[in-house]
RNA sequence: GCCUCGGUAGCUUAGCUUGGAUGAGCGGCUGAUUUGUAAUCAGCAGGUCGAGGGUUCAAAUCCCUCCCGGGGCUCCA
């Protein structure tokens, strides 16, 4: 369908004469005067009438969308044939002309429609604004399109799935049959993000502002949105975080590799999945500017590359191979939200190549626990996230399959949210994922093991089992995080959440930039600052020798979340001690004089100790700029 | 991507309805103060009002397009 669009001061038309298609119409119909008119020239075109429906609700939608944006009061539809050499029969034009009038009237439109078939006199005045004429050009979902879509996106479009709610008994109950306890509150908020019942929030999530205050990451407004810029603290707790990823995942037992960040198009293990998310994908032009690299949007494909070439017996299994993927997402514009859904992220990728089910079985259940004890190292205990486990209806009528899943409730010790599917519609039979549930009530998920049964014979990769006979093996998908940044969100978020349940919001020591903060009462304490500093070693410490006044450093320290900070004066000088201020003890309070801020007296090594003690066993890295805060560069105003 | 709301100094913002020389607080710089637990005082600098176009004698203000951000829809391998 061609369509010309005329914004006027009014249209004026007179039906002359019948050509041999005309429509019979009333003698009122026959004159018009329009004032305020987008004008509609429309010509309906041969292959329209495949999709009449589709192309009736396009044309529609793109006339409101002009005649809102024009500002214009009333519209006309106006039968053009001379828009195109390919037009549709007159019956089936007509049917296409009354379909969009009626659609439009139904919009509560003002809708005049120019009768079809007559030799008419118009006359129009254009206002002339850069609006006032546009063209534009609707066309019919192409029916190849169609057929191109994979076997799993069809089967998705057609699978039902199902909520329950599993209680720690094992009970399987209905969603509307289950009560959540005052306790079970965040359940209930994930539960109805889940099943779409979200209501409005006008606020920037909180993160993002904090992200920024604490000079953590920023927009790059420069680059792709979602690819975002991380300042030295935020480069600092990034890095901790896969440190510990990392070294928690050795413990485990798998192995590290790297795979390539880029894929041919081409290949034809990668076209399955390409073909279900085409729009989001990161092309990059290849020979003649075509594209012919995409940017990985996970680490399997470069592992499940580079597992097909190995040689791997029965008894290697299972095989654990693991990636910190930097992972590439072209997420549409509107998803995006701080270092909570990014289009460049980084994400923890762990396989695990297991020769049966029932191994695998046995490997998604290690692994469910694992990633509750890395979700706890990082700062989440099973109070911050929601257990969703979902599989298939087919998985779940085996009756040692129900215990399993009864099993891992029982571990999560609360309510779990269940999703049954009535078929497999992926790759997987089936998946947990731990979800924290943030200050706007939505839901992102962290860690997540899927059971993959497809991939294995996908990808061509085989074990030899004891018979010496080649077998598929069953792969675990295990991120044991969830993506780097989506942690970072999450301790924000719980930062902030804590802050509004009265308490003060700080991140965990070992993650905090600035550990502990020295705070001189004058220049001259600044020399036994620097004789007990030698003590501090493996803690991250900086002394605020700005000129500033005692209590605005206090005040400083506290809006940068500082976990200890340290005054010395005259007293502490003389007695070789130091005054800290425990934040995780001390708390706020605006009403008067209700602060309780607990300071310490205790010497450098009991300091020291106390530090150590809490953050024993996780990474450190120092300080990423200098110790002295005078010298330091502000990578944020504010 | 669509719908919707927003973008004024490094940060937070007033002004926009009804067009008529951009104002403030914090931060920064300079000076004074050497300070004992959540903002010491004074002064100075800092703005193509997101970008481009239009209307107008005149645009931060009205209109259009684009960019960036928030929310909703959708989606999350």
């Amino acid at each position: 369908m061609q369509l010309l669009f005329i914004h006027s001061d009014y249209m004026e038309y007179e039906a002359k004469e019948k050509t041999r298609v005309a429509e019979p119409i009333s003698e009122s119909r026959k004159k018009e005067r329009i004032e305020e008119v987008l004008v509609v020239f429309v010509a309906v075109e041969r292959e329209d009438e495949k999709d009449a429906r589709y192309v009736v609700e396009k044309a529609s939608e793109e006339t409101i969308s002009i005649f809102n944006k024009v500002g214009a009061e009333r519209i006309v539809l106006y039968p053009y044939a001379h828009l195109s050499s390919e037009l549709a029969s007159p019956e089936g034009s007509i049917e296409i002309l009354r379909g969009m009038e009626e659609d439009l009237l139904s919009k509560g439109v003002e809708v005049k429609r120019a009768p079809f078939g007559w030799y008419k006199s118009f006359t129009l005045r254009c206002k002339g604004h850069p609006l006032s004429e546009l063209s534009r050009k609707i066309q019919v979902r192409e029916g190849v399109e169609a057929e191109k879509k994979s076997k799993a996106l069809e089967a998705e479009e057609k699978a039902e799935s199902h909520f329950f709610f599993m209680n720690e008994k094992g009970n399987l109950i209905k969603t509307a049959d289950f009560e959540f306890e005052e306790k079970r509150e965040n359940l209930k908020k994930f539960f109805v993000y889940e099943s779409e019942k979200r209501r409005e929030v006008d606020k920037i999530p909180p993160h993002v502002e904090l992200m920024r205050r604490l000079e953590i990451a920023d927009y790059e407004p420069s680059s792709d949105p979602g690819n975002l810029r991380f300042y030295p603290k935020g480069k600092l707790i990034k890095d901790l975080l896969e440190d510990y990823v990392k070294k928690s995942v050795a413990e485990y037992g798998a192995v590290e590799v790297e795979t390539p960040i880029m894929y041919s198009t081409g290949h034809p293990s990668l076209k399955d999945y390409l073909e279900r998310f085409p729009a989001r994908q990161y092309s990059m032009a290849g020979k003649g500017g075509k594209p012919d690299l995409f940017l990985r949007f996970s680490a399997c494909f470069g592992q499940f590359l580079m597992s097909k070439d190995m040689s791997m017996s029965y008894k290697n299994l299972p095989l654990k191979i693991f990636e910190l993927a930097s992972s590439f997402r072209k997420e549409k514009r509107g998803e995006l939200v701080g270092l909570r859904r990014l289009r460049k992220f980084t994400m923890p990728d762990m396989h695990t190549f297991c020769k049966d089910m029932g191994e695998a079985l046995k490997e998604f259940k290690r692994q469910y626990e694992q990633c509750m004890r890395v979700l706890d190292g990082i700062g989440f205990s099973t109070k911050d996230y929601e257990v969703a486990i979902r599989f298939t209806k087919e998985f779940y009528d085996d009756d040692a399959n129900k215990e399993f899943i009864k099993e891992l409730v029982r571990i999560a010790g609360k309510p779990v949210l269940i999703e049954m599917w009535d078929q497999r519609f992926f790759y997987f039979v089936l998946k947990f994922e731990f979800n924290f549930v943030d200050a706007l009530e939505k839901a992102s998920a962290l860690s997540t093991v899927q059971i993959d049964v497809e991939n294995a014979e996908r990808y061509g990769i085989k074990y030899v089992d004891a018979k010496d006979e080649e077998k598929s093996p069953i792969i675990l998908h295990c991120s044991p995080s969830g993506a780097i940044e989506r942690c970072m969100y999450a301790l924000l978020e719980k930062a902030y959440l804590e802050k509004e349940g009265g308490f003060l919001p700080m991140l965990p020591l070992w993650l905090s930039p600035t550990q502990l903060r020295m705070i001189p009462v004058a220049e001259r304490h600044l020399e036994y600052i620097d004789e007990i500093l030698p003590v501090l070693t493996g803690i991250r410490v900086d002394v605020d020798d700005r000129e500033e006044t005692v209590s605005k450093k206090i005040r400083d320290a506290g809006r940068e979340w500082i976990p200890y900070v340290a005054v010395v004066g005259d007293k502490e000088v003389e007695k070789k001690t130091l005054s800290v201020t425990i934040r995780e003890e001390s708390s706020k309070s605006q009403s008067k004089g209700e602060q309780k801020q607990k300071a310490e007296e205790m010497d450098v090594f009991e300091l020291k100790n106390r530090i150590e003690e809490i953050i024993r066993g996780k990474p450190f890295w120092e300080l990423p700029f200098s110790h002295k805060l005078s010298e330091r560069t502000r990578f944020v105003g504010g």
